[in-house]
Order: structure tokens, then C-alpha cells, then sequence
DNA sequence: TTCGATGCAAATAGTTTGCATTCTA
DNA sequence: TAGAATGCAAACTATTTGCATCGAA
């Protein structure tokens, strides 16, 4: 199992441990979120699944994330205004999104060390997983503006 | 005219300067975002409009807000899963907004200039004002945990 | 007297919830 | 066969938009 792309069967799995129960829509889910890439929105999970099981309801899909993170097999991230979009919890890493063409760059969790230890010296706040993307522009954009 | 809390003259002043007009709708907007403290949601603006001027509609506050920050004077920011919060435009800061009792530290413009730095010089990514938060605990729930 | 601004209602996007039913363990 | 999970409809939150009217400059 490469720890980078667990496969549906891990994931589920790792559901079932957790107390959970393993359904059809819960793996037509599963899937489509492996699938997906990266990030994916809600509504492109549900777009996915949609096409091979048509049954399967959006709330369901709303409730399959929610038990996923719950059980820390994925997180959510606020990429700009629309959408959350979800991943895999593994590695952890922070997002910067380009305010010009959406493209999001996926930034070392360490990178963020330095900034760490000063909000902890003096302000006394300890970062944790970052929940939304820092903004910016990327190369590309930045030359053509 | 104290920068850092101008007042409702001051706000509205810059609005004709950029070609808007002055109506006594936009003028209760304004005071209340400026009443409001340093980080108001547009929903606790139409609260303290309606107060005085209850035909004031809520439209007509996110349509100010639009204006407002159109012409710079203020920006917004996303502290969690909720409204956005307003506030005045300057000084620049970030945010740090904990996670658990939802604190908000403003966090200096140039303690992000490490990061980016590193985010230029690798990811070629540019850095703009922050307008999604960074979350963790604040000092005092990470001791109650 | 023009055109920007407003109030209202309705639409929109994204997500959540109550409830009766289904199906896994 | 208990209770977790589902499908559906409806609610909900935050925000935007079309449109006729109003009013500042």
C-alpha cells in the first residue's frame, strides 16, 4: 500500500475499524475521491459518482466526507470563495492559490516553521493544519500583469 | 484624521473622491462598520443599521461593503466557516483565528516575510494580502486541552 | 435631469437536517 | 435485528441579482 494513494479498499478499511459500516454509495464515494486527483470539490465527487450510480444522493456524499474526516482519512481546505475542496490527510502539506488563475500550489508543511515559532513567541498562538490557502499570484500570472 | 480609525466623513469623503454618491443609507453602513470594532461580519452591520434605519435593506449593506472595498478602503477576510468579516483596510495584517474559541490575532503584515521569500524563491509563487486566516489555538485553549 | 443607489423579492451556491426506509454487521 | 447509513425533500446560511423606483449632483 503506497501511503501517497491509499486505494478505496484502504480507505474503507480503515472506515470499518473506526466502527463504521462498508456500503455500496460509501465505496462509489470512496472511489470517485481517489479518482478525482488532488482536490476535489463536493460537487465534483458527486458529478463522478453520479455517472456509474445515479441513486447516490448528495447529502450522502456531504455525510461520506464528513465521516472520512472525521476519521482523519482526508481534510478540507477553503481554496478562495467557492467550494471546499478535499484530500488526502497525507502528507501534510499548506496551499497557496494563485488570485489570478486559480492554480494551486501545494507548499511544504515545514515551510511554515519560522512563522510557527514567531506567532508562538509573541502572540502565543500554535498554527495547526492550515484550513485555508494563503493568496498570491503565481509565476505565470505574475508575468503577464 | 487619526489613519488608523478614520471617520464616517473621512469613508464617505473617498467614496465621492471615487465617483460614488452620497446617500444616508451609505452613511449608516458606514458608521456602523465603523462602530463595529476591527472585524465585523456584514450580517452584524445590517443588525446595528437596522437599529436606526430599519428600511435600510441587507442588500444594500453587502452592496456597500462591494463599493468599499472596490475603492480600497476596506477588505475582507474568512475566518472560518462562516460569514466573512470586514475591516478598515490599513494597517495591512494577517489573521490567526483560533480554532477552538475564535480568537482572532492580528498577526504583523511583515511576519510572513520569510515565508515569502521561501514561496518566491521555490514555488515562484507571490504572496498577497492574506485573505483566508491561519487557524491553531490561542494561548489559552491550548492550556484548557 | 441623468444615472448611481436603493428596496424588495427572488434566485443562487453550498451545505445541513429531519425522517422514514433500507441494509450491513 | 439493532442501529448505522441512505435517499429525499426541505431548510438553512451567506450572498447576489433583476427590476422598478428614488434621489444626489
Amino acid at each position: 500500500m503506497n501511503p501517497s494513494h491509499p486505494s478505496a479498499d484502504d480507505v474503507l478499511a480503515r472506515v470499518r475499524r473506526a466502527g463504521g459500516r462498508m456500503t455500496a454509495s460509501r465505496r462509489a464515494v470512496v472511489e470517485a475521491l481517489l479518482a478525482g486527483g488532488h482536490h476535489v470539490t463536493a460537487d465534483e465527487i458527486v458529478a463522478r459518482v453520479s455517472r456509474d450510480h445515479p441513486e447516490v444522493h448528495r447529502s450522502t456524499v456531504y455525510r461520506t466526507l464528513e465521516r472520512l474526516e472525521t476519521i482523519g482519512v482526508i481534510t478540507h481546505v477553503h481554496l478562495g470563495h467557492g467550494p471546499s475542496t478535499f484530500h488526502l490527510a497525507d502528507p501534510p502539506h499548506h496551499h497557496a492559490v494563485c488570485a489570478s488563475c486559480g492554480a494551486v500550489v501545494e507548499v511544504p508543511w515545514d515551510a511554515l516553521d519560522d512563522l510557527a515559532a514567531e506567532l508562538h513567541a509573541k502572540h502565543g498562538f500554535e498554527l495547526s493544519p492550515q484550513h485555508f490557502a494563503l493568496s498570491g499570484l503565481c509565476t505565470a500570472c505574475r508575468h503577464t500583469e
